[in-house]
DNA sequence: TATTGACTTACACCTAACTCTAAGGTCTAA
DNA sequence: TTAGACCTTAGAGTTAGGTGTAAGTCAATA
Protein backbone atom coordinates (compact mmCIF):
# COMPACT_ATOMS: atom_id res chain seq x y z
CA UNK A 1 0.00 0.00 0.00
CA UNK A 2 1.77 2.94 -1.09
CA UNK A 3 5.81 3.23 -2.10
CA UNK A 4 8.95 3.11 -0.01
CA UNK A 5 11.38 5.84 -0.06
CA UNK A 6 13.14 3.69 -1.96
CA UNK A 7 10.98 3.37 -4.62
CA UNK A 8 9.97 6.89 -5.39
CA UNK A 9 13.87 7.78 -4.96
CA UNK A 10 14.03 5.77 -8.04
CA UNK A 11 11.08 6.86 -9.85
CA UNK A 12 11.75 10.44 -9.58
CA UNK A 13 15.67 10.64 -9.61
CA UNK A 14 15.90 12.60 -6.25
CA UNK A 15 18.63 10.48 -3.54
CA UNK A 16 16.80 9.27 -0.27
CA UNK A 17 18.80 11.75 1.09
CA UNK A 18 17.00 14.42 -0.51
CA UNK A 19 13.60 13.47 0.03
CA UNK A 20 14.51 13.47 3.50
CA UNK A 21 15.60 16.48 3.04
CA UNK A 22 12.50 18.14 1.76
CA UNK A 23 10.05 16.72 3.65
CA UNK A 24 12.09 18.20 6.46
CA UNK A 25 12.65 21.80 4.98
CA UNK A 26 8.56 21.86 4.07
CA UNK A 27 9.46 21.43 0.26
CA UNK A 28 7.26 18.08 -0.02
CA UNK A 29 4.65 18.10 2.69
CA UNK A 30 4.42 15.82 5.66
CA UNK A 31 3.94 11.85 4.05
CA UNK A 32 2.27 9.61 5.30
CA UNK A 33 3.41 6.65 7.55
CA UNK A 34 2.69 2.72 7.87
CA UNK A 35 2.30 1.10 11.19
CA UNK A 36 6.56 1.27 11.13
CA UNK A 37 6.79 4.73 11.15
CA UNK A 38 8.25 4.11 7.44
CA UNK A 39 7.34 6.95 4.69
CA UNK A 40 4.23 5.51 2.68
CA UNK A 41 3.92 7.68 -0.76
CA UNK A 42 0.89 7.54 -2.64
CA UNK A 43 0.23 8.70 -6.69
CA UNK A 44 -0.42 12.36 -5.60
CA UNK A 45 2.75 12.81 -3.57
CA UNK A 46 4.32 11.52 -7.06
CA UNK A 47 2.41 13.82 -9.05
CA UNK A 48 4.10 17.03 -6.25
CA UNK A 49 7.35 15.67 -6.59
CA UNK A 50 7.34 15.62 -10.32
CA UNK A 51 6.21 19.26 -10.29
CA UNK A 52 8.72 20.24 -7.46
CA UNK A 53 11.34 18.82 -9.87
CA UNK A 54 10.38 20.98 -12.87
CA UNK A 55 10.16 23.79 -10.47
CA UNK A 56 13.80 23.11 -9.23
CA UNK A 57 15.00 22.29 -12.50
CA UNK A 58 14.18 25.71 -14.12
CA UNK A 59 15.56 27.50 -11.17
CA UNK A 60 12.72 27.87 -8.45
CA UNK A 61 14.57 28.63 -5.37
CA UNK A 62 13.47 25.48 -2.78
CA UNK A 63 12.21 28.53 -0.52
CA UNK A 64 10.04 29.52 -3.44
CA UNK A 65 8.75 25.95 -3.91
CA UNK A 66 8.38 26.02 -0.28
CA UNK A 67 6.12 28.87 0.03
CA UNK A 68 4.14 27.30 -2.74
CA UNK A 69 3.24 24.24 -1.22
CA UNK A 70 2.24 25.90 2.15
CA UNK A 71 -0.39 27.54 -0.35
CA UNK A 72 -1.35 24.48 -1.82
CA UNK A 73 -1.74 23.17 1.90
CA UNK A 74 -3.96 25.95 3.08
CA UNK A 75 -7.04 25.26 0.56
CA UNK A 76 -8.87 27.01 -2.26
CA UNK A 77 -8.31 30.46 -0.85
CA UNK A 78 -4.62 30.09 -1.58
CA UNK A 79 -5.37 29.62 -5.15
CA UNK A 80 -4.62 32.77 -6.63
CA UNK A 81 -1.72 32.95 -4.66
CA UNK A 82 -0.06 29.63 -6.00
CA UNK A 83 -1.35 31.00 -9.25
CA UNK A 84 0.62 33.98 -8.80
CA UNK A 85 3.69 32.34 -7.82
CA UNK A 86 3.67 30.14 -11.00
CA UNK A 87 3.02 32.84 -13.45
CA UNK A 88 6.18 34.97 -12.14
CA UNK A 89 8.00 31.90 -12.08
CA UNK A 90 6.81 31.04 -16.19
CA UNK A 91 7.90 34.69 -16.58
CA UNK A 92 11.27 33.92 -15.67
CA UNK A 93 11.89 30.60 -17.25
CA UNK A 94 10.43 32.52 -21.11
CA UNK A 95 13.31 35.06 -20.21
CA UNK A 96 15.76 32.45 -19.82
CA UNK A 97 14.52 30.88 -22.79
CA UNK A 98 15.17 33.91 -24.82
CA UNK A 99 18.95 34.36 -23.08
CA UNK A 100 19.71 31.00 -23.68
CA UNK A 101 19.12 31.38 -27.29
CA UNK A 102 20.49 34.60 -27.84
CA UNK A 103 23.93 33.03 -25.92
CA UNK A 104 23.43 29.64 -28.27
CA UNK A 105 23.79 31.96 -31.63
CA UNK A 106 26.82 33.66 -29.51
CA UNK A 107 28.17 30.64 -28.94
CA UNK A 108 28.44 28.90 -32.44
CA UNK A 109 29.50 32.23 -33.84
CA UNK A 110 32.48 31.76 -31.56
CA UNK A 111 32.92 28.37 -32.86
CA UNK A 112 32.77 28.99 -35.95
CA UNK A 113 35.56 31.60 -35.39
CA UNK A 114 37.46 29.19 -33.54
CA UNK A 115 37.68 26.54 -36.80
CA UNK A 116 38.59 29.20 -38.82
CA UNK A 117 41.17 29.94 -37.05
CA UNK A 118 42.17 26.46 -36.88
CA UNK A 119 42.59 26.31 -40.70
CA UNK A 120 44.49 29.37 -40.51
CA UNK A 121 46.85 27.69 -37.82
CA UNK A 122 47.52 24.52 -39.60
CA UNK A 123 49.53 27.22 -42.07
CA UNK A 124 51.45 28.94 -39.75
CA UNK A 125 52.40 28.86 -35.73
CA UNK A 126 50.76 28.85 -32.31
CA UNK A 127 49.93 32.27 -30.70
CA UNK A 128 47.42 32.90 -27.66
CA UNK A 129 43.44 33.37 -28.71
CA UNK A 130 40.33 34.31 -27.58
CA UNK B 1 45.16 53.79 -19.64
CA UNK B 2 42.47 51.18 -18.38
CA UNK B 3 39.96 50.30 -15.82
CA UNK B 4 39.90 49.85 -12.62
CA UNK B 5 38.45 47.36 -10.83
CA UNK B 6 35.33 49.56 -9.79
CA UNK B 7 34.86 50.54 -13.31
CA UNK B 8 34.73 46.84 -14.83
CA UNK B 9 32.47 45.72 -11.56
CA UNK B 10 30.26 48.52 -13.25
CA UNK B 11 30.44 46.83 -16.46
CA UNK B 12 30.58 43.63 -16.14
CA UNK B 13 27.71 43.63 -13.16
CA UNK B 14 30.09 41.41 -11.04
CA UNK B 15 30.60 42.53 -8.18
CA UNK B 16 35.00 43.64 -7.18
CA UNK B 17 34.82 40.67 -4.51
CA UNK B 18 33.86 38.26 -7.33
CA UNK B 19 36.48 39.77 -10.28
CA UNK B 20 38.93 39.30 -7.70
CA UNK B 21 37.62 35.66 -6.63
CA UNK B 22 37.75 34.88 -9.93
CA UNK B 23 41.28 36.23 -11.03
CA UNK B 24 42.25 34.01 -8.06
CA UNK B 25 40.43 30.96 -8.96
CA UNK B 26 41.96 31.20 -12.53
CA UNK B 27 38.45 31.90 -13.93
CA UNK B 28 39.86 35.20 -15.60
CA UNK B 29 43.23 35.39 -16.66
CA UNK B 30 46.02 37.31 -14.77
CA UNK B 31 44.73 41.26 -14.88
CA UNK B 32 47.74 43.33 -15.83
CA UNK B 33 49.16 45.82 -12.91
CA UNK B 34 49.45 49.25 -12.43
CA UNK B 35 52.56 51.01 -11.28
CA UNK B 36 50.69 50.63 -7.62
CA UNK B 37 49.82 46.98 -7.95
CA UNK B 38 46.41 47.89 -8.99
CA UNK B 39 44.42 46.02 -11.38
CA UNK B 40 44.65 47.49 -14.82
CA UNK B 41 42.15 45.90 -16.60
CA UNK B 42 41.93 46.48 -21.02
CA UNK B 43 38.93 46.02 -23.87
CA UNK B 44 40.05 42.27 -24.42
CA UNK B 45 39.60 41.56 -20.36
CA UNK B 46 36.47 43.07 -21.23
CA UNK B 47 35.35 41.22 -23.90
CA UNK B 48 36.43 38.10 -22.03
CA UNK B 49 34.45 38.67 -18.38
CA UNK B 50 31.24 39.16 -21.10
CA UNK B 51 32.08 35.48 -22.24
CA UNK B 52 32.59 33.90 -18.95
CA UNK B 53 29.04 35.13 -17.88
CA UNK B 54 27.72 33.89 -20.48
CA UNK B 55 29.17 30.85 -19.48
CA UNK B 56 28.45 30.73 -16.27
CA UNK B 57 24.73 32.45 -16.67
CA UNK B 58 23.97 29.65 -19.10
CA UNK B 59 25.14 27.09 -16.45
CA UNK B 60 28.87 25.96 -16.87
CA UNK B 61 30.44 25.39 -13.62
CA UNK B 62 33.51 27.66 -12.68
CA UNK B 63 35.95 24.79 -12.99
CA UNK B 64 34.91 24.45 -16.33
CA UNK B 65 35.10 28.05 -17.58
CA UNK B 66 38.53 27.69 -15.71
CA UNK B 67 39.64 24.77 -18.05
CA UNK B 68 38.35 26.93 -21.12
CA UNK B 69 40.54 30.20 -20.16
CA UNK B 70 43.91 27.96 -19.66
CA UNK B 71 43.47 26.55 -22.59
CA UNK B 72 43.06 29.82 -24.32
CA UNK B 73 46.13 30.81 -22.85
CA UNK B 74 47.99 28.12 -23.83
CA UNK B 75 48.15 28.77 -27.50
CA UNK B 76 46.88 28.21 -30.59
CA UNK B 77 47.59 24.42 -30.19
CA UNK B 78 44.32 24.23 -27.66
CA UNK B 79 41.81 25.73 -30.13
CA UNK B 80 40.61 22.14 -30.73
CA UNK B 81 40.00 21.81 -27.25
CA UNK B 82 38.50 25.33 -26.65
CA UNK B 83 35.91 24.58 -29.26
CA UNK B 84 35.49 20.67 -28.08
CA UNK B 85 34.42 22.23 -24.37
CA UNK B 86 31.88 25.48 -26.06
CA UNK B 87 30.25 22.54 -28.29
CA UNK B 88 29.44 20.49 -25.47
CA UNK B 89 28.40 23.80 -23.45
CA UNK B 90 26.43 24.35 -26.51
CA UNK B 91 24.54 21.20 -26.70
CA UNK B 92 23.36 21.35 -22.74
CA UNK B 93 22.07 24.64 -23.49
CA UNK B 94 20.27 23.19 -26.51
CA UNK B 95 18.67 20.49 -24.16
CA UNK B 96 17.92 22.72 -21.31
CA UNK B 97 15.56 24.56 -24.15
CA UNK B 98 13.75 22.39 -24.76
CA UNK B 99 13.31 21.31 -20.97
CA UNK B 100 12.27 24.76 -20.19
CA UNK B 101 9.98 24.93 -23.30
CA UNK B 102 8.39 21.95 -22.27
CA UNK B 103 7.98 22.75 -18.59
CA UNK B 104 6.31 26.48 -19.85
CA UNK B 105 3.82 24.52 -21.54
CA UNK B 106 3.01 22.62 -18.60
CA UNK B 107 3.27 25.48 -16.00
CA UNK B 108 0.72 26.85 -18.69
CA UNK B 109 -1.85 24.32 -18.16
CA UNK B 110 -1.27 24.25 -14.46
CA UNK B 111 -2.05 27.78 -14.43
CA UNK B 112 -5.41 27.64 -16.60
CA UNK B 113 -6.11 24.75 -14.30
CA UNK B 114 -5.88 27.16 -11.40
CA UNK B 115 -7.83 29.18 -12.87
CA UNK B 116 -10.90 27.24 -13.37
CA UNK B 117 -10.32 25.64 -10.04
CA UNK B 118 -10.88 29.85 -8.86
CA UNK B 119 -13.84 29.64 -10.41
CA UNK B 120 -15.22 26.33 -9.53
CA UNK B 121 -14.33 28.07 -5.82
CA UNK B 122 -16.60 31.12 -6.36
CA UNK B 123 -19.74 29.14 -5.92
CA UNK B 124 -18.57 26.24 -3.29
CA UNK B 125 -16.47 25.70 -0.16
CA UNK B 126 -12.35 26.19 0.94
CA UNK B 127 -10.50 22.84 0.44
CA UNK B 128 -7.12 21.57 -0.37
CA UNK B 129 -5.42 21.71 -3.88
CA UNK B 130 -2.65 20.66 -5.82
C1' DT C 1 17.03 -16.89 17.13
C1' DA C 2 20.34 -14.51 14.72
C1' DT C 3 21.25 -12.02 10.83
C1' DT C 4 20.14 -9.15 6.95
C1' DG C 5 18.25 -5.22 4.85
C1' DA C 6 15.33 -1.34 4.71
C1' DC C 7 13.89 2.00 7.22
C1' DT C 8 13.96 5.84 11.13
C1' DT C 9 15.95 10.36 13.49
C1' DA C 10 19.34 13.77 14.82
C1' DC C 11 22.97 15.99 13.60
C1' DA C 12 27.48 16.76 11.45
C1' DC C 13 29.75 17.54 7.25
C1' DC C 14 30.50 18.98 2.37
C1' DT C 15 30.91 21.82 -2.03
C1' DA C 16 30.34 25.73 -5.00
C1' DA C 17 30.34 30.25 -5.38
C1' DC C 18 30.74 33.92 -3.47
C1' DT C 19 31.13 37.80 0.30
C1' DC C 20 33.11 40.13 3.84
C1' DT C 21 36.75 41.78 7.21
C1' DA C 22 41.12 43.37 8.73
C1' DA C 23 45.12 45.67 8.04
C1' DG C 24 47.42 48.30 5.21
C1' DG C 25 49.27 51.20 0.77
C1' DT C 26 48.64 55.28 -2.46
C1' DC C 27 46.65 59.36 -4.51
C1' DT C 28 44.09 63.72 -4.56
C1' DA C 29 41.84 67.74 -2.95
C1' DA C 30 41.18 71.19 0.97
C1' DT D 1 48.91 67.12 6.48
C1' DT D 2 45.01 65.12 6.94
C1' DA D 3 40.63 63.26 5.25
C1' DG D 4 38.55 60.54 1.97
C1' DA D 5 38.31 57.55 -1.84
C1' DC D 6 40.39 54.16 -3.99
C1' DC D 7 43.08 50.12 -4.17
C1' DT D 8 45.76 45.75 -2.24
C1' DT D 9 46.18 40.81 0.16
C1' DA D 10 45.12 36.95 3.28
C1' DG D 11 41.99 34.60 5.18
C1' DA D 12 37.51 33.89 7.52
C1' DG D 13 32.47 33.61 7.03
C1' DT D 14 28.06 32.79 4.50
C1' DT D 15 24.40 30.59 1.79
C1' DA D 16 22.06 27.10 -0.77
C1' DG D 17 21.41 22.64 -1.45
C1' DG D 18 22.41 18.71 -0.41
C1' DT D 19 25.15 14.30 1.56
C1' DG D 20 26.79 11.29 4.96
C1' DT D 21 27.10 9.02 9.66
C1' DA D 22 25.66 6.97 13.95
C1' DA D 23 22.57 4.67 16.60
C1' DG D 24 18.49 2.45 16.72
C1' DT D 25 13.73 -0.01 15.16
C1' DC D 26 11.38 -3.46 12.69
C1' DA D 27 10.16 -7.55 9.66
C1' DA D 28 11.44 -11.30 6.93
C1' DT D 29 14.25 -15.11 6.41
C1' DA D 30 18.09 -18.93 7.08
Amino acid sequence: MGYSIKTIAQKSGLSQYTLRYYEREGVLPVVARDVNGNRCFNDEDLELISLICCLKDTGMAIADIKQFIAFSQEGRDRLPDQRKLLQEHKQHIDEKIKFFQSFARKIDHKIAYFASLENEAKASGNHKTT
